[in-house]
RNA sequence: GGCGACGUCGCCAAGUGGCAAGGCAAGGGUCUGCAAAACCCUCAUCAUGGGUUCAAAUCCCAUCGUCGCCUCCA
């Protein structure tokens, strides 16, 4: 049984899906006006990890994803380009796609986006104002009335009365309430526009993924996901429209990622303490990301910096150790040495099952994985065969794959390989006559070149790192 | 100011009532011409102060501290 921690009801709970097998998961995408960030990055591949899994328990997932690209901070951006917003977002939506694909994060099984939702969410505006939810205001804006909502501030767990209405948000004369959120915007002169009962506007940030949600997955969906930067306002005012709309409850469980932290602050686009994906991906290997994500606890706030990914790197050569071929040749006591290895493959398997069940606790899943690794190097040392490492090999394979790590070790890109043998040929003859001095200079050059090589009683290997 | 989350070894971090996982770093060792890798060994009583309990890192209260939200934010 699968457990995960609900921000509803602030505890863990037995995951159950409305549909036999099927998981109906939304996570919150990006606002697309600039390049996305790690922190951005941190969110999808929780998520990513969260589906894999989920998958690997054996549920199909519907996986969607939005994309916003109607807003006020991509149309100032485009003003300032001199090009058109749609233009601008179509960018960044495709420069996401690639940042995701580069992380090695499943495509979401669908990707909606704002402009391409329109009919949908005005008429998801005019059910609300029908059941009177929602007031159009004088001056072409389309207000949420909150008051009308007896469970508002639920998810966020504030009440109305404690939100201290007006200290922090201009008082609208246009409202009724000062927490009243808007669900349509009157179109400012010369503004990317549609056409609406309320005349000619565009949606409010939160509408979107309340359209959206039921477009795609219909009424009531399994997991809504997000940063935990969302809870309040966006989810809240979701749960609000949708429930009001509906009638029923919208999500079963809401999962929030915490915010990864970069010099003890939150990295965001407003700070300005950003590291773009594009940025990271040129400097690490992309399982980095992965494993400083893996190594943490979804929920709490993630340390970003050298020294944490330093770490998350070695790690990543620990786990790709234990992937390495056998050494040895056959050796008599080979059968012995691997005798331990098919009881390590159950109980890794079972280790990494409970923890991961455990509300994705991906930290004490990995724990499980490196003594798996000690294992499979154990044997390796003590003379295992290749058919013996075998099966051990593919299971962490397999558990590493779940957690989307591609554990890839760097190749070749033309002929250097043939040619590094035949170095290390001579350079084995070398050492027969002990010409110490030759050998570790062709070791520490190649080095140099990015070519390691280990010296070991049964010769040497090299790999590229 | 209000609300929420949290505070475990030098760093990251699992563990939420019964002798404190794991990774990185560090020290010692095996192997080795050296180096590297791998393997073995060493390395914490859980922010502080009270309380509940046979038993608490784990539950309760207080204090201190950190982070997040309350405005756009993954």
């Amino acid at each position: 049984m699968i457990r995960l921690y609900n921000t509803l009801t602030r505890k863990k709970e037995d995951f159950q899906t409305l549909e036999p097998g099927l998981v109906k998961m939304y996570v919150c995408g990006v606002t697309v006006y600039n390049d996305a960030h790690v922190g951005h990055a941190m969110s999808a591949l929780v998520f990513d990890i969260v589906r894999r899994y989920l998958e690997y328990r054996g549920y199909k997932v519907k996986h969607v994803m939005n994309f916003t690209d109607v807003d006020d901070k991509i149309i100032n951006r485009a003003n300032q380009l001199g090009i058109p917003p749609l233009e601008l977002s179509n960018k960044y939506i495709a420069d996401y796609r690639q940042n995701l694909l580069d992380l090695n994060i499943l495509p979401a099984t669908a990707t909606p986006q704002v402009s391409k939702t329109m009919p949908d969410i005005i008429k998801f505006i005019e059910g609300l104002i029908e059941r009177g939810y929602a007031y159009p205001a004088p001056n072409g804006d389309v207000y949420f009335r909150v008051t009308h909502d007896e469970d508002y501030g639920r998810l966020s767990a504030r009440k109305l009365d404690d939100m201290q209405a007006g200290a922090r948000i201009e008082i609208e004369e246009q409202k009724e309430h000062p927490m009243d959120f808007a669900l349509w915007k009157a179109a400012k002169p010369g503004e990317i526009s549609w056409a609406s009962p309320w005349g000619q506007g565009r949606p409010g940030w939160h509408i979107e993924c309340s359209a959206m949600n039921l477009v795609e997955l219909g009424e009531q969906i399994d997991i809504h996901g997000g940063g935990n930067d969302l809870i309040f306002p966006h989810h809240e005012n979701e749960i609000a429209q949708t429930e009001s709309y509906t009638g029923k409850e919208f999500a079963r469980y809401w999962m929030h990622n915490g915010m990864l932290q970069l010099g003890g602050e939150k990295m965001s686009k407003s700070l300005g303490n950003i590291i773009s994906i594009k940025e990271f991906i040129s400097k690490r290997e992309a399982d980095v990301m992965r494993m400083l994500v893996l190594n943490g606890s979804y929920r709490a706030p993630l340390i970003f910096n050298d020294e944490t990914l330093d770490a998350a790197e070695k790690g990543l050569e620990r786990l790709k150790s234990a992937l390495r071929p056998a050494t040895a040749q056959g050796a008599e006591s080979a059968a012995e040495a691997a005798a331990a290895l098919p009881a390590a493959i159950e109980t890794v398997k079972k280790a990494f099952t409970d923890a991961m069940d455990d509300d994705f606790n991906s930290a004490g899943a990995l724990g499980q994985l490196f003594d798996f690794v000690r294992a499979i190097n154990t044997a390796r040392d003590a003379g295992a065969t290749a058919a013996q490492l075998q099966p051990a090999q593919d299971t962490l394979r397999e558990l590493t794959g779940v957690f989307g790590l591609r554990l890839a070790e760097k190749t070749s890109t033309g002929d250097a390989d043939k040619f590094i043998d035949l170095l290390l040929e001579v350079r084995a003859e070398m050492r027969q006559q002990k010409q110490w001095a030759m050998s570790d200079l062709i070791r520490d050059r190649l080095k140099a070149l990015g070519v390691t090589v280990e010296d070991s009683k049964n010769g040497a290997t090299w790999r590229w790192a």
